[in-house]
DNA sequence: ATTCAATATTTACGCGCGCTAAATTTTTAT
DNA sequence: ATAAAAATTTAGCGCGCGTAAATATTGAAT
């Protein structure tokens, strides 16, 4: 392909023996031409590589390919791994993802949604703060555009949304818990950055009453996105102190837990349902590296493969359909306990 | 702010009582219009806030504003780390960056560089593949738009480099290692993804000669991204047969050194430097996470903030200076040594 | 007040493509 | 073969802005 330079779909148009308004049908759609023509202009396409000038393209649109992904924090491996699996079905679907990460700040995402509006994009996926989103901001964003949100839900704000089931993991691993030892702590943050926060300690204080246990809650100050620093320092002190009422410490997201192992191990503290063990660790959200911990971390995995799949569906279907249903989905799937060495 | 809707920049230039290309001048350099009329337009843009149209804009414009970034991995910690910086980085020299992760794969990473092509980026920060990466994609690309590279180093490819220096932080490693206890052996991949493991490996075999030691190279099979997993499986492997020489083991990069860890827990060695310990582990880049693994490791830092900020200010400078020096510039800066218990 | 160069603004045109309506051709169905 | 349907072509406007060249304005020096 390509040696000579075509400046514009005109030329190129010419250079296929097709009209220009064909031409245009078939990069919009090249189903919608007969089959013969876009044999004609992919036999050109193979001799001229040419392609049609994006920004061109995108202002006379009346929608663009473009998807806006927003996440509240790339360096957060539970968002680079779900923002990249967007990414990619959205890619599959030849869509133009556009990933932007609002790096741990609250007002940052506003300033990507707004930047976003400048790309009409043609949908837009979000994983907001939640309650420390912008409402109004987010809200209005919702009004201008075809958005679904993921992870952490808003009440009525998007067209669908898409996560884990809190009630039914949280439980599932507190029925693990009590059943295979003593029934778990909860340990979070008191002010946590994440919405799903709220609905763990909520399921957790329900699954704990249905088993006829005590709730325990143990909250660590400090605030922002370092979550393994603050189960490391708030956690050790809390297990150095021996706050905790129970060996077994339910932990809100990996994070913690990782940071908390870390404290563990720092005090000597052995980690694990074995003989000889000192304390039970759990955490959820199966982080890419809670495999890799020492002990490996008990934990519930979200499905990311499929919570990003079906948030990249439901927009689709939206787009396709042109229309925004009146019915707002929830999908939630369930997570799955997976069972390590460290409780 | 705004309350009438503005359909161009026609309109808001009518309103303000300006004409509409000085409107544009002001809207290119704020700076470049006459005081008065400066404070004019921003009356107006008080009172009705409309911003230009981007494609219309990227269209006309011989450049854009665009910065393409564009690194082989989001879920590599140390990728989103220093992405991470870039981005804000450029956003705050007013430039609008467009983060772009290969996945890990090459061929993605020749994707990237062709989308953005229809992007007209004012310029490219890339950290490639380094061998790994299409070439002669990336050499044209070069030839066509200012490039930095960064991380990892292709020969006279893009108008800077912009690293750290592989050699002294090993060696800075070696020296530590072999003062403290026996010398390390080397443990990295067979065939690495990255291009500054082999400038590692032969780091670390001029840095034992000068200290007058033997070279112990330990490769591990297997391919990809998935370092923990290699770490801990070859590792471990490596670990069960007591292939190692001496008790001292320096992986090429945390990720696989985490690996190993947890394949060193699992198998009951007490990892680190003190009495009664079996293993010492050593890694290099100080992920955000390796001061919470267990024992926290012991490794080099690299200056994320200092290897973003400088690539970005090589970029930035070619471009307002609209020209590409001839002479190609390659920093590195010294990696730091972070003591911590693995060694 | 006048002059003149420096600077700012306006005029005029072009970018590359989407979209539409009407005219024409080609394909499909009868 | 013929009519109906579908696809293509012709023609042309509009999108929102950048930019070079022409013109006007400014302010300092006479």
């Amino acid at each position: 392909m390509g040696q000579s330079k075509i400046r514009n779909m005109e030329e190129f148009a010419a250079i296929s023996g097709i009209s220009r308004p064909t031409v245009s049908k078939y990069f919009n759609n090249p189903d919608s031409v007969r089959i013969t023509t876009r044999a004609k202009i992919e036999a050109a396409l193979k001799k001229h590589d040419y392609q049609p000038n994006v920004f061109a393209m995108n202002q006379n649109r009346r929608t663009t390919k473009n998807i806006g992904v927003v996440v509240p924090n790339l360096a957060d491996p539970f968002f680079s791994e779900i923002g990249r699996r967007v990414e990619l079905a959205c890619i599959e679907a030849g869509y133009s993802p556009i990933l932007l990460s609002s790096h741990g700040s609250p007002e940052m995402e506003r300033e990507n949604l707004n930047s976003l509006r400048a790309l009409k994009p043609a949908g837009v996926l979000l994983a907001p703060f939640g309650r420390m989103s912008d409402e109004a901001a987010v809200r209005s964003f919702d009004d201008d555009f075809p958005m679904v949100l993921f992870d952490a839900n808003i009440l009525d704000v998007g067209q669908a949304f898409v996560g884990t089931d809190n009630a039914q993991s949280v439980d599932l691993m507190v029925e693990y818990l009590c059943r295979s030892g003593e029934p778990p702590c909860f340990f979070e943050m008191k002010n946590p950055s994440n919405p799903n926060a709220n609905k763990r300690r909520q399921a957790y204080i329900e699954s704990m009453e249905r088993h006829g246990q005590e709730t325990r809650i143990f909250q660590a100050e400090g605030a922002g996105w370092d979550f393994e620093e603050i189960g490391s320092t708030e956690g050790g002190r809390f297990l150095a102190a021996q706050s905790f009422s129970t060996n077994t410490i339910l932990c809100s997201n990996d994070r913690l837990a990782i940071g908390m192992l870390s404290a563990a191990y720092s005090m000597g503290l052995r980690v694990g349902h074995g003989a000889g063990c000192d304390l039970r660790i759990a955490g959820h959200d199966d982080h890419p590296f809670s495999r890799f911990t020492c002990p490996p971390l008990t934990t519930i995995a979200q499905d990311y493969e499929a919570i990003a799949n079906r948030a990249v569906s439901e927009l689709f279907g939206m787009l396709e359909n042109d229309d925004r249903p009146s019915n707002r989905t929830e999908t939630t799937f369930h997570g799955r306990l997976i069972m390590r060495g460290s409780a």
